[in-house]
DNA sequence: CTGAAAGCGCTAACAC
DNA sequence: GTGTTAGCGCTTTCAG
């Protein structure tokens, strides 16, 4: 069954043809390849005929670093995201369009770790991508400052960057948020909860500051009401302790993202669900299916994928043009969850 | 907001500092400075600190393209998946593994697609990638075998490769489909049918054969109960009128894969689905919170994942090796839907 | 229309 | 220890 191998010695990589070899192969010189290689229209036909039949005698393939290196563009553009193989319609957009435009595209997990966000980045800058786009971690990114001072343009998606001056494009928390809680209110809610990330995280931050103005300006204390924090099932399952079995227990939630709500789910069992109104923010998949449907505050994450790289392209296009930050509005998806009344 | 692209002029991309600017900058030799950036020992200490000194003033990064062209080696290997941005444990396992090795993971999507599989995979070839790792979608790679034989090591994931002899990790599908039917036929039920996919594909060939292996080593007639076809809502609402509402109807169904699943589930809306016994091909995403939560015959992804880079790893190293095609088991997740009794 | 020669930015022999 | 000199495989002036 190896016998297709059978020329190969251990550890011997057979060397490549390179368009030297396709010239002599073809007797002609080597800048006669390269027009054919790369569809020059100002060669001969019966030149061009011989170069073809040599590349393929030879199985030439153009090696495209050496290209690259000679054309100084890569074709590629670099996406860090928290996490490749999870849904991401934001990267399937990116890689999509990248594809139309004849770019590749290198996608890798920043995995939520900031060094590792950091090596990423560097390591892609190494490699003199055209652009990159970047689901920012760190708290600050302004080692990336001689990059971008050396041209490299740079899109941050969802979040900001901090410490440097970079396009952006992001939900608008603050309205999702909003939404969420007014169409638990006018279900006759008047003790909502929020349990939801981090506040050291951006939208974090963003959202439980969003909540606690929405609970103002309702007249609402604040409470035992908002529960930004760690997203361990331990920290969940107490602050979903407070908001329900507290002295004024709440008879609505909104969940700050989807590992929120689906720890929430999980942690409310079959039938408590029912019971409780929930709004969750961000989509949950198979959200339809559950019972009762979960109704969510979903964000366009195809059209901020869409944006982060046209955003990109029109960096790529003119460095100079002024910096540009896209607030991508949400969508309420009623299903049944929410509209539990009071 | 943009002062800190002022220096740019519109289009005018500032040139990067070269081995060379820093040499002249540190006053020292090119090699020098190479040694330096690649950590020789054998640099003077003041001199290291010279060129080191010169870089920072420099913002100077090496070229990452130019080193592959001189060494030879990308220090990258590819990964031509159906589909980055959704769930796919065994592209995580891959990323992971690869970043372990200090190996640059460059994922694409072949997005179902024969033609863009192939020009991913000759993209690849052309960017001298050190590895490929594929989920096959088209029914012939006899393409790449001029790249085999120029050394390119690939290994497939998920289905074999036809054309061409390449190592291959994949599922015990037979098996699968084999615990799946024994565990309804356990809870009593007799008839028992599969909707799945098209038997043009090789796993939707795989698991349909062993379903009708399973009926006839249990004596049962196999029409009406075995129904292979295209993923669309309207096929499997038909494939599931036909088991259900036949002669003989069925009292429990195998589902072949993730999507038939949850297109099933849609079908049969909140209460049918408790009274149909059902099993699932496939993990599914918060399979633990439906209703009845679903029983799944689970691929072991990350295994099969790691298996597929160690794969690629031991050809890399010896290219001659004999051809090794890895079958994974499958594990079968007891969580309701499947223990509803005939 | 075609060819010779220079060079992209780096590493690797081989002197010194 | 350090510098000099060739290339890696390609594209690109610039002559013919």
């Amino acid at each position: 069954m190896s016998s297709a191998r059978a020329g190969n010695r251990a550890g011997v990589r057979p060397k490549r043809p390179t368009m030297v070899d396709v010239a002599r192969e073809a007797g002609v010189a080597l800048r006669t390849v390269s027009r054919v290689v790369n569809n020059d229209p100002t060669v001969g036909p019966e030149n061009a005929a011989k170069v073809r039949v040599a590349i393929a005698t030879l199985n030439f393939r153009p090696d495209e670093r050496a290209r690259q290196l000679r054309t100084g563009i890569t074709g590629t553009i670099g996406a860090a995201v928290r996490r490749i193989a999870e849904v991401n319609p934001a990267l399937a957009a990116i890689e999509q369009t990248a594809r139309t435009w004849g770019q590749t595209l290198l996608a890798a997990s920043t995995d939520f770790d900031e060094a590792r966000e950091r090596e990423i980045l560097i390591s892609m800058c190494r490699q003199r991508l055209d652009g990159i786009i970047v689901e920012p971690i760190g708290e600050s990114h302004s080692y990336l400052e001689p990059e971008l001072e050396a041209g490299i343009p740079v899109v941050a998606m969802d979040r900001p960057m901090s410490g440097i001056a970079a396009d952006c494009v992001m939900s608008d928390n603050a309205s999702g948020i909003g939404m969420a809680f007014h169409h638990l209110h006018g279900h006759g809610h008047r003790r909502i909860a929020y349990i939801g990330d981090s506040e050291r995280v951006f939208s974090g931050r963003e959202r439980a500051a969003a909540f606690r103005a929405a609970l103002r300006s309702h007249g609402q204390p604040v409470e035992g009401l908002v529960h930004p924090g760690e997203l361990t099932p331990e920290r969940v399952a107490a602050a979903l302790d407070v908001a329900l079995h507290g002295a004024a227990p709440a008879t609505a939630l909104v969940t700050g993202n989807m590992d929120t709500t689906i720890a929430v789910l999980r942690l409310l069992g079959r039938e408590a669900a029912s019971r409780l109104a929930i709004v969750g923010f961000d989509e949950v998949p198979l959200a339809d299916l559950l019972q009762p449907a979960l109704t969510v505050v979903a964000q366009d994450t195809a059209t901020i994928g869409r944006t982060a790289i046209e955003l990109l392209r029109a960096r790529i296009a003119d460095p100079a043009r002024p910096l540009q930050t896209v607030i991508v509005p949400l969508e309420l998806r009623i299903r049944g969850s929410g509209e539990v009344r009071a």
